[in-house]
DNA sequence: ATGAAAGCGCTAACAG
DNA sequence: CTGTTAGCGCTTTCAT
């Protein structure tokens, strides 16, 4: 019934129990045939070493355990760079500790505690809003944190972003150049660095054409599929109303396609061309923006590479990297399918120049 | 520099170590005086108390740490699973242990060894093919272990799936109501116990009927994307090709839809009515299938259901309860949009009876 | 090649 | 209320 122990181990193969301790982690000096009898008892009585207790020792390997901490592990973004860290963990035979903070600075705290009360070796971070510098007795323990998706505040530590502002540049840009020039934001909470970028380089496609983004079309804090549809028909509603939308993430983007189709009526006469009331463009890509009517041009990021970079950031300084902290930056790639068109028009330069 | 210890608070906070013991556990008995010097040498010192070892020695509680199992983390019903088992654990106070086996049984072993190894409470398991008798000596010790999403071969525990064989017939009688009667279906691997059982149900819609499916219009063991798309293009030059599509899993119905797009042309022109070439209905819902040209039918399943139902299972398995193994079976929803009608054929009988 | 003793960081079980 | 002793399951260090 009980979880048998090496001592367990070491009495029914009749040698002591360090001779046991010496066959489980396969060091030499155990003659052939100690070994299988103490191989032998092992299976007999489906013993399996105690890593904690391990590690509890023995802390020159460290505990081989990691922790990952999302905004949301269900967000697609976050499941596939969670898989992606988890791959990597794998293969150096780490296991990885997950959390979901829901962009609560208080959640953040509670998971980063528990798991480093457990003496993972180190951490991957979305950091909340707000200062990291509560994680500076951790690191000063021996954990290691790379951030990822955005930097922490008040942290000088590897991290790992995209180029949410040139993507975002790059998005309006192509909207620009197919002759729209009343382009709405649509973004979340503007206190989320992506979304500050991503703002940024909305107002830069502009004034890089020495235009400017007219106010009354900008939209921050929308925090969901509704507020997003609550934000387009308010716009609609406008008397000059926006010919174009830059959305800032994939759940708002998915809430303005559903207001429009709804707002439109399912019987709407489906034209060929562009039966969209509005050109849209939005930050992430979605598994079936192609077959969309018309396909949708996003702006895609490579949430395995942000993964697996991190992984890597944070396998180093475990092995014992001790350079200057790093800040990757990865780089999104505009998609370009036609829904940020207009029919009929000749773009009057190419969206992604060079 | 390095991780205080107990003992060096006890010592800055001039008491004894079990003082300090007390004291990070609110254990009763302690002056409110002494609280406080050991409280402010807490915070001077940064220290955090080593959950490893205080569980090498009061096993009373556990560790508070699960294990999740899955195929793959990044699939999304997957990754929506997940988050809901972590939400349920962070309730309890539990952090969670992640691991993906790619369906392959040796990566479930080495995953779940690693995990056992670390003294789970746990384990909330999508199992792969072959017997689960390993599982046996961990359960012994105590670990409680949960079935999501297909049962374990040789194991008894608690499990919770969907009717997918419902689910399944559903759809393919959606179908058969509206006319079709040559309908393809395409299926993941056969061995996989959720495709069974969907497979199942597409030949009970038939014979509900007392009609035959034909198996030349029959493909298992589609495993990717790309094979979907091949399968797809093989059906459709049968010299008696098929009307309509049971797709067995989202990343299939990807598959098709995109094949069909790509094959019309994107030229082709889109009528109002129904585009497509042929009826589809697939099983998992997507997140854009209400904007497709014709909106897609799907068979949907409630992953965050199915996650808070196998916690609450194992996390009452862990609280003590000894009853004898529970078979939770969540019922599956036909979302009828339009993409398993034929335009202007009325059903016949009513999709989904009572 | 094998074993005995000490101790990792903490808590249970007793003292005072 | 506070401290002492033992020991969780393992590895280190030092014998033999």
């Amino acid at each position: 019934m009980k979880r048998p122990t090496m001592k367990d181990v070491a009495q029914a193969a009749g040698v002591s129990l360090m001779t046991v301790s010496r066959v489980v982690s396969n060091a030499p000096g155990v003659s052939p045939d100690t070994v299988a009898k103490v191989e032998q008892a092992v299976r007999r009585l489906g013993y399996q070493r105690n890593v904690n207790a391990r590690n509890l020792r023995q802390k020159r390997l460290g505990t081989s355990t990691i922790g990952v901490v999302v905004d949301d592990l269900a967000n697609p973004f976050y499941a596939l760079m969670a898989r992606s860290i988890e791959d990597e963990a794998h293969r150096r035979g780490c296991v990885v500790l997950v959390g979901s903070t829901n962009d609560e600075p208080r959640r953040e705290r509670e998971v980063i505690a528990a798991f480093t009360a457990r003496q993972v070796d180190g951490l991957i971070v979305v950091p909340t809003i707000g200062s990291h510098g509560f994680l500076r007795p951790a690191m000063e323990a021996g954990t290691h944190v790379v951030c990822v998706d955005r930097p922490a505040e008040g942290l000088d530590v590897d991290t790992v972003t995209v180029d949410n502002r040139d993507g975002a540049r790059h998005a309006v840009t192509h909207l620009l150049a197919h002759g729209h020039s009343r382009i709405a934001y649509l973004g979340d909470r503007y206190d989320i660095w992506t979304q500050r970028e991503r703002y940024a380089g909305y107002l830069d496609a502009f004034s890089a054409r020495g235009l400017s983004a007219d106010p009354a079309l900008v939209r921050h804090g929308l925090r969901s599929h509704l507020e997003a549809r609550l934000a387009l028909a308010d716009l609609r509603a406008l008397p000059d109303p926006p010919t174009a939308l830059f959305t800032s993430n994939d759940l708002i983007t998915l809430g303005v396609l559903d207001a429009m189709d709804d707002l439109d009526g399912p019987e709407r006469p489906r034209a060929a061309g562009h039966p969209l009331p509005m050109a849209v463009v939005g930050f992430d890509d979605l598994p079936l923006a192609k077959l969309l009517d018309p396909p949708l041009t996003v702006v895609s990021q490579d949430p395995v590479a942000v993964g697996s970079t991190a992984a890597n950031l944070l396998f180093s300084r475990i092995a014992g990297d001790r350079s200057a902290p790093r800040k990757v930056i990865l780089l999104t790639r505009l998609v370009e399918r036609r829904s940020g068109e207009r029919p009929g028009h000749r773009p009057d330069l190419p969206a992604t120049p060079s």
